[in-house]
DNA sequence: CCAAAAGTGTTACAGGTACACCCATGG
DNA sequence: CCATGGGTGTACCTGTAACACTTTTGG
């Protein structure tokens, strides 16, 4: 009973005991904040099953020797044509319902991925821009998405919201250069919550290593906003909470 | 380009392109908080690669079309001999490194488990017992696991830490009844860090739905501690916080 | 000069820390 | 009656919310 039942089974000559295989995919949860909402890459799928539906991107590994993690960036490049070092790429969860794909059993491994919005960067052409599609609508609505993708992209959003709260990752939707406004637009599409702007400027100014000053300015209809970069800190504190989160006290 | 890298493949023949099939694993880290110490199971390994070496239970899945959670379920009453209804089981992560099993290419989908403490339950035996090691020894010493299972057993400690921050968790490793000394040293001997009793006690009881005070009281050496059940509540609010966590601040 | 956005100051309050103090039991 | 652990009261401190107010641009 208290064997290791991997070690177990394997004991025996490993052709008389068939260890199951199965596909694996990378599926993959792109957000961006553009134009005013937050966005995920949707692709169309081409055949059966589910034909013609928005999908996740994603596919299966490569060949036998490919490691998961550099699928999901392969994937991620395929997709968006930026350079992976600049980019926030983490694994979201791993699903692996027997009956998610009709065709065979796979399981796929779902990473969550933050690319910068306002200023489209290099690979702007027309077709890529016309797969992101706001998160509100894919959500809501009775828009259906292949296989369990909507579930995926559900708990990737969820992912994102709660990460902005205790996490810098608010920055990697921004470009090189931002103001606090910029950031604070983040947090409010993200959240779908106004912040106060000074409470909110004085929170993340005085978080040490989140925001560096460049000395530059930018203008854009009233007084000119100081531009900084992205400082080293990882985690915030203390945290910037939703206030949802404060909301069920007692 | 734009076009998902799953449906260009499978538009051939399925039989045509091979998708890589891979050996899907699940292993659990199955925790509990006994003896002054935060436990894990680990099982001894009987064949190679890393026979004689401890590594975490787990194991392939039973056939092609186990659902992976009903799999980690049955990995977890098979070592715990517990009821699955009362414990606390959440998926960690997807190891999935081409090298981490020399025999063939093999992914684990990872499972964190919270198992009760003090009162050993059910499934006391005494072999069964000899089964739960403190992860300081395992994770500090150059005492090694199979495979990669150190580096997810540091993962499923540190996502165990954080959890007791803002979730009810830390009661899953209590008995049905406990006072809140025990569940103050469930957070002690999880963080390895004292906490003012006095403070700790008014912080949890005023947080509303995560203790329910049974009436009953346990004498254990002075005055008599009310005992208390777990309470629907899933989210601490607010977060009890571990002190390092605000030593970074500025 | 006026609108608009950036940024600072200030007050009120919530929650945390530290610790003095009282309570209820066993020996 | 004393040691031990349970539990309450309270003063101080940190950080947030709300909002008045000043600054700096464009039109």
């Amino acid at each position: 009973m208290w064997m290791d039942d991997r070690s177990a089974q394997a004991a025996m000559p490993e052709e008389a005991w068939t260890i199951p295989e199965v596909a694996v995919a990378v599926d993959l949860a792109i957000l961006t904040v553009r134009s005013g909402a937050l966005k995920v890459v949707l692709v169309e799928r081409g055949i059966e099953p589910f034909a013609g539906m928005p999908a996740l991107p994603g596919g299966f590994l490569a060949h036998e020797a490919e490691d998961v993690e550099a699928a999901a960036f392969r994937e991620l490049t395929e997709e968006t044509g930026l350079s992976p070092e600049s980019l926030h790429l983490e694994q979201l969860r791993t699903y692996g319902a027997p009956d998610r794909d009709p065709r065979r059993r796979v399981i796929t491994v779902c990473y969550l991925a933050f690319v910068p919005g306002l200023p489209s960067p290099t690979a702007g052409g027309d077709a890529a821009d016309a797969n992101w599609v706001p998160v509100d609508a894919v959500l809501r609505k009775r828009s259906r998405l292949a296989f369990d993708h909507k579930k995926i992209l559900a708990d990737a959003v969820e992912r994102a919201r709660s990460k902005l709260e205790y996490t810098t990752l608010a920055a990697a939707f921004c470009p090189p250069e931002f103001t606090v406004s910029d950031l604070r637009q983040v947090y409010e599409i993200v959240w779908g919550e106004e912040l106060d702007p000074r409470n909110f400027h004085r929170k993340v100014t005085s978080v040490a290593g989140f925001l560096v000053p460049t000395g530059g300015r930018t203008s854009r209809g009233g007084r000119p906003a100081a531009l900084f970069r992205r400082g080293p800190a990882e985690v915030l504190h203390p945290a910037i909470l939703r206030t949802p989160s404060r909301t069920g006290r007692r």
